[in-house]
DNA sequence: AACTACATTTCAAACGTTTGAAATAATTAG
DNA sequence: CTAATTATTTCAAACGTTTGAAATGTAGTT
């Protein structure tokens, strides 16, 4: 039963022998409009299923109720689970989301934020790839007076732009902390890829915990990578070199990296492995699997930063806050203690 | 520098003192515009940074250039990889994707299904939920002549829908075999939610594996969980419970499941443990962090899923395939063997 | 100069909605 | 019974595009 003959307002209207205009009003519940009328309207818009046409809509409305949402990728948790709080309070209020990986390459960022502006999407929700230095294809949204957040990857040299984000610091400082008082005195931190802007605020939460507690820092504890497995290796490689200065507690940049580093302590059969305590950023359920899991994790709330920077973009959509009225909004971590 | 007249064909009509429809065709390239005139449209509209309204076009074209895809989550690797090869195709010919998820709840599912028919995708790409019994949330779209694309999970008795799968019985019937091939005379089968249609064709695929090999088929040898961790160990517990008729080898429904499965076994010092040997669909880089990790794993492609799935979508929006021509296509799994 | 042929541009309608203003119908008041 | 008031419906323009048909412009031919 393939029906070819659209049902529009005009079909409707034909049918009920009523203008275009009553029977718009009708569905959109006008108070002008007689209740009787109202009833025969939606009835009959049901009984043919008349579905509304957005793209009519959003023309005549000049909004599309879409709301953008351009991220690295798809893989990792902490991405996922973010979509989710957006997703949640988007479609509660009316919003649609159009999720766009730009796979940590700047061109294909630029596509998509290219795209996405050509759907006219009502406000842009960003976490940048790790090489986006120029923001022009950004900027082009806010020219055009479409709010953007940028949430988790941001630039953080620009303070004209409104953020989300983990409290990496604090999430950091905890983590580090809570090593300390288990009486840790060699804490090794293994960052990750300098680009990224949080890096360095992990890096300070690790610092500013020893320096509160009276613990020296040591160049030698501290070691970064990306996200390549041989990078790591050799950097968790550097960290163990020096028998004379080795650490007893480690804090990972990221889950995965983590999880590289104790599987190179464990299989280079460190003598007092069993007393290396590790920490990283992440908590996922794999966790649970893992023979020699990490004595805690640190939980980014990802859902919440999510729901944040969604909440922030709508106040922007709707002008509840001016665009110009640069916002920062911080959401703290939580250390997660296993086992 | 807030630009508030919005740049419309109209707008640079005016400024280069031309008609719309002069503008119009100048960058739509059509032949009969001079060259030089499509030189000076084409300057000013970029100059201007215009950039079509979508929505407009859309009305006109009477389609949406989109494509919804419903799945149960986005924190299934297996979803998140079909979704890139979706993605990459979908943009290269000028689609967009919308994502929604359904959290395996069917009114989710109906909502989300509700709101991509307003959106006026041109396609539908959708993993139903695991109640998913009735169809007329997803059957309204074909009634409107857009085309659904059921991949993966989809409705198993019906032939009146157009399908991808991965080839799950191929896949279990190939483990199956490899662990034969082995030497194991017992092999165990975990199997998943008996909702999900392919529960059944791996079981399947174990089952005639066993009798294309002389193995005989013990009931005592199978058990079903879904993905709730007390369910699956009780299941475990049950398939290692006589010791008159102890499995030497597993094959498991779905990567956590076989996570938590090996996990059990080791927790309980079977005294055997390091002989059983297990396999599992899914390949996540997880499995590299495993200290027992399964001797394979069933790779299945989920890229060439999605790309498949949005090949035939397209194929059917483009009428190149007959809407009512139901399609069925497969797509092998391969054994990864680790170590 | 008049005609043809072709190149180029413009007109005008259409896509499906929304919405203020105008028109009409129904009711009430005098 | 007419005028005023109120309830209800309709008109018409607008949103930003596309596109076949019509109009205009230019050049070439006789």
């Amino acid at each position: 039963m393939t029906n070819n003959t659209p049902v529009t307002l005009k079909f409707l209207a034909e049918k009920l022998k009523m203008s275009v205009s009553t029977v718009s009003k009708a569905l959109n519940n006008y108070p002008t409009i007689n209740e009787y009328t109202k009833k025969r309207v939606q009835e009959m818009a049901s009984d043919l299923h008349f579905t509304p046409n957005k793209s009519a809509i959003n023309l005549k409305e000049k909004k599309s109720r879409i709301i953008g949402i351009i991220l690295p990728n798809l893989l990792d948790h902490f991405f996922t689970r973010s979509i989710y709080g957006v997703e949640q309070f988007a479609t509660q209020n009316g919003y649609n989301v159009i999720i766009s990986q730009s796979h940590d390459d700047l061109e294909k960022e630029i596509q998509s934020a290219n795209m996405l502006l050509r759907s006219r999407v009502d406000g842009l929700i960003v976490a940048i790839s790790k090489n986006t230095q120029d923001f022009a294809h950004l900027d082009q949204f806010e020219n055009m007076g479409i709010p953007v957040v940028y949430y988790t990857r941001n630039p953080s040299f620009n303070l004209s732009c409104h953020k989300v984000l983990g409290n990496t610091f604090q999430g950091c400082y905890q983590a580090t902390k809570f090593l300390i008082d288990r009486g840790h005195k060699k804490i090794a931190y293994l960052g990750g890829p300098k680009m990224i802007n949080f890096t360095h605020d992990r890096f300070n939460g690790y610092i500013n915990a020893l320096k509160d507690n009276q613990l020296p820092f040591s160049a030698e504890l501290v070691a970064y990578t990306d996200f390549d497995k041989e990078n790591t290796i050799s950097a968790i490689k550097n960290l163990f070199a020096n028998p004379e200065n080795m650490p007893t507690a480690l804090v990972a940049f990221k889950e995965p990296i983590l999880f590289d580093a104790i599987k190179y302590l464990r299989s280079i059969n460190h003598p007092k492995f069993n007393e290396i305590e590790c920490i990283g950023f992440g908590n996922t359920s794999f966790i649970s699997y893992l023979d020699s899991p990490p004595i805690a994790s640190i939980e980014e709330n990802p859902e919440s930063v999510g729901e944040n920077a969604i909440k922030l973009l709508l106040q922007l959509i709707n002008k509840e806050i001016d665009i110009q009225n640069y916002q920062k909004v911080m959401v703290d971590c939580k250390l997660i203690v296993h086992g």
